[in-house]
RNA sequence: GGGCAAGUGGUGGAAUGGUAUACACGCAGGACUUAAAAUCCUGUGGCCGAAAGGUCGUGAGGGUUCGACUCCCUCCUUGCCCACCA
């Protein structure tokens, strides 16, 4: 007898661990002749330890796996690292180490952390994105996005910071201010490199059609990010030289309120605009100051409006009205056309944008609770629904009706045309950072500029680079790098110094999985062919829009170069909650965080994997318990006894005659269906009701009385099935118990147990009668009872009599083997 | 401002429109023990009642239904995401 202790856990998941690691028991190959699985969690950035939000993530994921294992699919489980990034140059900064080695460093310690979860990888598919190998491919697939005109060069204002020499991201802007030398950022125009993603727009938008099996809230996320809209692009005729100034807009019903126009201070044609005018200096001071504003703060729809009358007139289209045209900070360059017609009387922008600066306003859409009211009464736009007023042929008209007729006679008067916007912009993958993919490009003064030859990749990062956090990036202080000859005319030419943001690496890192050990090829189209798509794809919430939108923007791109036969690249989609502690999200920066090792070290992987699969549904939050966790530890001795102590083997078969017999050999069926059920996830995956019926199973187990070889035989039975629907949240004492009841492991090649549906009727049941919807009585009856029979009991029931006598019954409804309904 | 979730015992949470609170945690009482820990047993939504039982009860208010945590409408609260996107 093994009795089942901190010691005791620790050898058996040392030994299994030992074992997988030996046996390679989760090594898969493509296999046509096997129906195929792919489980895949969001690979971790390697910080070095894990935290609960992985596992948790990891632990949902693995128990997919294992389940799918044990029904016979050929299940790819891969882990990899997502390696580029800044915290590698932040700590090389810190602590004068080699980002290269730091984070080999802490992929060796993630390692670790990993194998002590016992989780199912198959670990020859582990793969980095900082490995040469790896990155090689993103380079590659730079030059085929490059070839199709899909990655290309523009000149945009980035964030900058005067001091440090650097581009920020918006998320390194803390108030308006650089996050590490808090000196003012300013935005400043640099040639960086875009992705086309917007080539693809109806296809990602469309597809998100196909995604049964995503979270709603997550394609709505998409669809909002990607933002089409439909509206009418308006022409307004400038006065000073008659030139055309081109407006979006989605309310075309309220042109004839238009009574100002807005310009972006970035506006191309401000300049000639103003040129020679008294305006000039104003509006050219207006300009400068708006540029030295990070876009991050002016993009914030509570501060002030500010702008500046440029002095010139430009004619609304339908009412030839001259309405002056303004300079507006609250104008986007880079959406529509980067101007707008102002209608402040049913835009709440324009409307505190005319108090601000005196501007006129007229009612053109009547507020039906409100008909008569004057423009100068009104505290704020309004943006309902109405009939159009002061708007000459179509007043009267409702304004949804009017948009149509507005949009479709403004096209046939060449006074504008319907047209489509998104909000989703082209893609900057320009970083000015080390520990990144290098961009494969080099500039040469006779060739421009010039790719990088495919043999000629990988464009391997140099090492021993000081990282110093200031003076632009790194690799411009590298001239061996820096330095080479143009592949073209062979002339003296310099490399691209800019690295790829590390989205690019994590978009299609899923494909690479499919056949990661490959120097020829991207990977291998017949085995991305038969593992693709993923089946079941498991992360946060936080990548529900980027991540997830340029996987399916770089799986779009290869199926169009005819490398994979799918256009989506994640059949199912399941967002794991947050792990909370005293009610925050458990964070390094908040010091709540409860270090799984530590659990590990006095439960065991298992304790800490049925707990946390067991405290909420998997996508809820899950709000951290100290002494929960002993309730999974108690669980799984109390199975162990089961195992240790009462599992005898016995050469008789099962018996099935006594009541406690037939009431076992139910619930164990009925443990099979609703776990079957509940990690099939046809109506969501429930981890947590899944463990609440093995506990229900196990304490039937408990109270079975074992009085003959055939119910020794009986309770076998049933204590084989309760180790196997456990295995796959506990698969080290799984492993183990199966062995000692006289199994050959590995319990993940042992088949899923099936049910019998008759095996779960009851031979009687408890019926309760309603009267008038209220709970009177209850009888026990045989399953199936008929109604005569039902309404015998009814008349023959004492405690009913007070309800129902002198009463006429008005209706009597049963529902077979749950209740009895009466109206009186 | 827009979108999406979610509100059930002391706590985490269960409930194809059909006995609300499964399964746990916690708590209380008991057994074992010199004692404690561990383990086991019993109880555990509120109110009235010795009990039988009655009555109220799933954020608030309405509606549909023989019957509503579940469906519909209005509102409140919390969380998450997006947001000067014209």
């Amino acid at each position: 007898m093994k009795s089942y202790n901190t010691l005791e856990i620790k050898r058996i998941e040392d030994k299994w661990r030992k074992l997988w690691d030996e046996k390679k028991t989760f090594k898969v190959s493509a296999d046509p002749a096997k129906k195929k699985y792919y489980v895949l969690e969001m690979f971790p950035y390697p910080s070095g330890k894990i935290h609960m939000g992985h596992v948790r993530n990891y632990t949902i994921a693995d128990v997919m796996a294992r389940f799918k294992m044990m029904q016979g699919f050929n299940v790819l489980h891969p882990m990899g690292y997502d390696a580029f990034g800044q915290p590698a140059e932040n700590a090389a900064i810190k602590n004068h180490t080699d980002p290269g080695d730091w984070t080999y460093r802490c992929i060796a310690q993630m390692r670790d952390e990993l194998k002590m979860m016992g989780f199912s990888y198959d670990w020859d598919r582990e793969l980095a994105t900082c490995d040469a190998e790896y990155y090689k491919w993103n380079q590659w697939i730079f030059l085929k996005m490059m070839e199709k005109g899909l990655a290309y060069k523009k000149a945009s204002p980035v964030n900058w910071c005067p001091s440090c020499l650097t581009t920020l991201a918006n998320e390194e802007v803390i108030h308006g201010a650089c996050w590490r030398c808090k000196t003012e950022v300013v935005q400043k125009d640099l040639e960086q490199w875009y992705l086309k993603i917007t080539h693809y727009n109806d296809a990602l938008l469309e597809d998100l059609k196909k995604l049964k099996n995503w979270p709603s809230r997550v394609v709505a996320m998409q669809e909002n990010w990607i933002g089409k809209s439909y509206g009418v692009e308006i022409y307004f005729k400038i006065k000073r030289n008659g030139g055309r100034l081109s407006v979006f807009t989605t309310r075309p019903d309220t042109i004839f309120g238009a009574t100002y126009v807005v310009l972006a201070p970035e506006h191309p044609l401000v300049a000639a605009l103003v040129k020679g005018t008294p305006a000039e200096k104003a509006v050219t001071d207006f300009v400068e100051k708006t540029r030295n504003v990070a876009k991050s703060v002016r993009v914030t729809g509570d501060s002030a409006k500010e702008g500046v009358f440029t002095g010139q007139y430009a004619s609304n289209p339908v009412t030839d009205e001259e309405i002056p045209i303004w300079i507006g900070d609250y104008v986007l360059m880079d959406y529509g056309t980067g101007a707008i017609m102002a209608v402040p009387t049913h835009d709440q922008r324009d409307f505190l944008f005319s108090k601000e600066h005196n501007l006129p306003l007229r009612i053109v859409i009547q507020d039906p609770a409100n008909p008569d009211a004057k423009p100068e009464d009104m505290k704020a736009a309004f943006e309902g629904e109405g009939k159009l007023v002061n708007s000459k042929p179509f007043n009267g008209i409702g304004n949804e009706e009017a948009k149509q007729k507005i949009s479709q006679w403004m096209e046939q008067q060449a006074m504008g045309k319907i047209t489509v916007n998104w909000r989703l912009r082209d893609w900057l993958i320009s970083r000015q950072r080390y520990w990144g993919t290098p961009i494969p490009i080099i500039y040469c003064q006779k060739c421009g500029t010039v790719p990088v030859p495919e043999k000629d990749l990988p464009v391997e990062l140099p090492q021993n680079v000081k990282i110093t956090g200031e003076g632009g990036s790194p690799l411009l202080k590298v001239p061996e790098f820096v330095n080479v000859k143009c592949p073209k005319c062979g002339e003296k030419a310099r490399r691209e110094t800019d690295t790829m943001a590390t989205f690019f690496d994590s978009s299609w890192y899923f494909l690479r999985f499919c056949s990661p050990v490959n120097s020829e090829k991207i990977f291998d189209e017949k085995e991305a062919a038969y593992w693709m798509p993923v089946d079941q794809y498991i992360g946060g919430i936080e990548h529900a829009i980027l991540h997830l939108l340029y996987s399916r923007f770089f799986t779009k791109f290869l199926n169009d170069l005819g490398l994979v036969n799918v256009s989506e690249p994640f059949d199912r989609l399941l967002t794991q909650g947050m792990v909370l502690k005293d009610g925050e999200v458990m964070s390094k920066s908040r010091g709540n965080t409860v270090d799984p090792d530590s659990v590990i070290s006095k439960y065991g992987a298992d304790t800490l994997r049925l707990f946390i699969l067991f405290a909420a549904p998997p996508e809820d939050q899950l709000e951290w318990n100290d002494s929960a966790i002993d309730g999974a530890w108690k669980f799984l001795s109390r199975v162990w006894n089961l195992v240790d102590m009462k599992f005898k083997s016995v050469s008789a078969l099962p018996s099935s005659l006594t009541s406690q017999d037939k009431e076992l050999e139910r619930e164990r069926n009925a443990a099979i269906k609703k776990i079957t059920e509940d990690l099939s996830g046809h109506e969501g995956f429930k981890f947590n009701t899944a463990i609440s019926q093995l506990m229900v199973l196990t304490n039937r187990i408990e109270k079975y009385e074992i009085k003959s070889p055939e119910q020794q035989a009986a309770f076998n039975h049933a204590v084989k099935t309760l180790v196997m629907l456990l295995a796959p949240f506990a698969p080290h004492v799984g492993e183990e118990m199966w062995e000692m009841m006289g199994n050959v492991p590995s319990i993940v090649r042992a088949s899923w147990p099936t049910y019998n549906e008759a095996a779960l009727k009851l031979d009687a049941v408890t019926m309760v009668v309603q009267i008038n919807g209220k709970i009177r009585s209850k009888y026990e009856v045989q399953t199936d009872t008929q109604e005569d029979r039902l309404r015998d009991l009814v008349n023959s029931d004492e405690k009913l009599k007070a309800y129902i006598e002198g009463k006429e019954i008005k209706k009597f409804i049963v529902i077979p083997n749950k209740l009895i309904s009466i109206v009186v």
